[in-house]
RNA sequence: GUGCCCAUAGCUUAGUGGUAAAGCUUCCCGCUGUGGCCGGGAUGACGAGGGUUCAAUUCCCUCUGGGCACCCCA
């Protein structure tokens, strides 16, 4: 028999509070990485000249299952789906660039200057086990370029912009990995043939190949069994079987990657999980690090698939919480802006409650200050200055707050001097130079 | 969804079938209105539920959460 505490209870409550599985706050000590990450990709936009746009978190279920196709995983069993109170079937989205091919029909986004770039950023939500580099909750940074043609220089600049996000945070060592899948004329058949190649070889397949074969033939090149990968050696590539607007939109898009002088590599079993991709895709690694930073591809077909006028685009993605992972993994250090803050330090009621206007008057005069009005204690209030490591202390006591004075430590040295008031502001500037 | 590993204070870790120790952190004190160093003290934990047992933080099961892999993806 087990007696029941009291504290039971407690611990029910706070469990309940706990986050759900896969999702994380976002706690103060890692903002600086947030505040960094997000400010470069706004630069990078910006420079580039993507506009910023946001979509609702929530979408309608129908809008991913058209786009990403009713049979990949993460329309299958990835997406948390739940009825509102009205009819609707609503999703929390599990990626952005369904939401952009949305909003651009909706808005009638194809009336405005093309190519239209625009740029987004938030969170995305994808029911699966967590794991390394890998949430229910993470966030997402995109760009994206839709145009009434297909000009292949917007694959390069899209992976530009991904590629310079990531490089301006100084991680190090990237490479762009790179591949075309085709499109819809000389894709099937392409498919076809990879079948065949390996509806002969069958009993040689490990048990997910099988699978696959019928599934998603394309991914039995991303197999890592031994045998499989014996098997692949001799397998159709899709750049050998491509039709010939595909090859010389492949050959542009290297072209012109390798005119910026981008690091990748030609990685003919690249393939993508979502079926919206055609012809070129991409996803950029950072060497030792397991999962890919970012990734995307060309989509010609989306925007007419959800009730469009034709037009083409081409997008990526980054991964925020992978870029934090190889950041801290890489013991890359975001020197924070340290404002030098002045500690105002009070003594007796009188001062204490002077202090709220003082405060005011300084805040008037662009001094930045911290306090701890709620400590009484001048050593108290003393090691705090010390421990935010201000370089100026203002001592207001009664005697001060009678006189219309303060004192001004210089916390470095030790040495202290009691000026007006009235020169308080001018003096404590001279300080901090 | 499947498999393996894990769960002690805010953090990092000890330890035990008879309810737990330390370092760091936080807070207070070290005589009148002066910080850092140092010294003293305080707060604070066995993830939840059930089972076995005289007795469970410890053994068993379930759940929850974490880690890793598969699948897939950022």
């Amino acid at each position: 028999m087990r007696k029941k505490t009291n504290k039971t209870s407690k611990k029910n409550k706070a469990l309940a509070l706990q986050t759900p599985k896969g999702m994380h706050d976002i706690l103060p000590q890692d903002q600086v990485f947030w505040n960094r990450i997000k400010r470069q990709v706004k630069e990078i936009a910006e420079y580039y000249s993507f506009l910023r746009i946001d979509t609702p978190i929530l979408e309608r279920a129908e809008l991913f299952e058209r786009s990403l196709g009713e049979t990949t995983d993460v329309v299958e069993k990835q997406m948390f789906v739940f009825k509102s109170k009205g009819k609707d079937r609503l999703v929390l989205r599990p990626e952005g660039t369904a939401s952009i091919a949305r909003a651009y029909i909706q808005h009638g986004l194809s009336h405005i200057a093309q190519p239209l770039k625009l740029y987004y950023e938030g969170p995305m939500f994808r029911y699966e086990q967590p794991q390394a580099g890998r949430f229910r909750q993470f966030h997402q940074a995109g760009f994206e370029m839709i145009s009434h043609d297909d000009d292949p220089i917007y694959d390069a600049q899209v992976i530009l912009a991904c590629y310079r996000a990531i490089e301006g945070l100084k991680i190090k060592k990237l490479t762009i990995q790179i591949n075309t899948i085709g499109c819809k004329n000389c894709r099937p058949a392409y498919r076809q043939k990879l079948q065949n190649y390996y509806k002969s070889r069958e009993r040689h397949l490990c048990r997910d190949c099988r699978r696959r074969l019928t599934t998603n033939p394309l991914r039995l090149l991303d197999c890592q069994n031994k045998d499989c990968q014996d098997l692949k050696k001799d397998a159709p590539i899709m750049l050998d079987n491509l039709c010939g607007f595909c090859n010389s939109h492949f050959k542009a898009v290297l072209e012109y990657i390798e005119e910026l002088k981008l690091p990748y590599n030609l990685n003919n079993h690249l393939v993508r999980g979502l079926d919206y991709y055609n012809r070129t895709v991409f996803e950029i690694f950072a060497e030792g690090f397991y999962s890919a930073l970012a990734g995307g591809g060309r989509y010609d077909y989306l925007i007419e698939l959800l009730g469009g006028r034709h037009s083409s685009a081409v997008g990526g993605a980054i991964g925020l919480e992978r870029l934090i992972e190889v950041i801290k993994a890489s013991n890359i250090i975001f020197p924070m802006k340290t404002k030098n803050k002045v500690f105002l330090i009070h003594i007796g009621n009188l001062a204490k409650k002077k202090s709220l206007t003082l405060i005011e008057e300084l805040r008037n005069n662009n001094i930045d200050i911290l306090e701890s009005l709620g400590k009484d204690s001048l050593k108290a209030q003393l090691r705090s200055a010390d421990k935010f490591k201000c370089p100026l202390a203002l001592i207001f006591g009664q005697k001060e707050a009678f006189e219309e004075s303060i004192i001004i430590r210089d916390l470095h040295y030790g040495t202290q001097e009691t000026v007006p008031l009235k020169k308080m502001a001018d003096v404590i500037k001279r300080k901090l130079k």
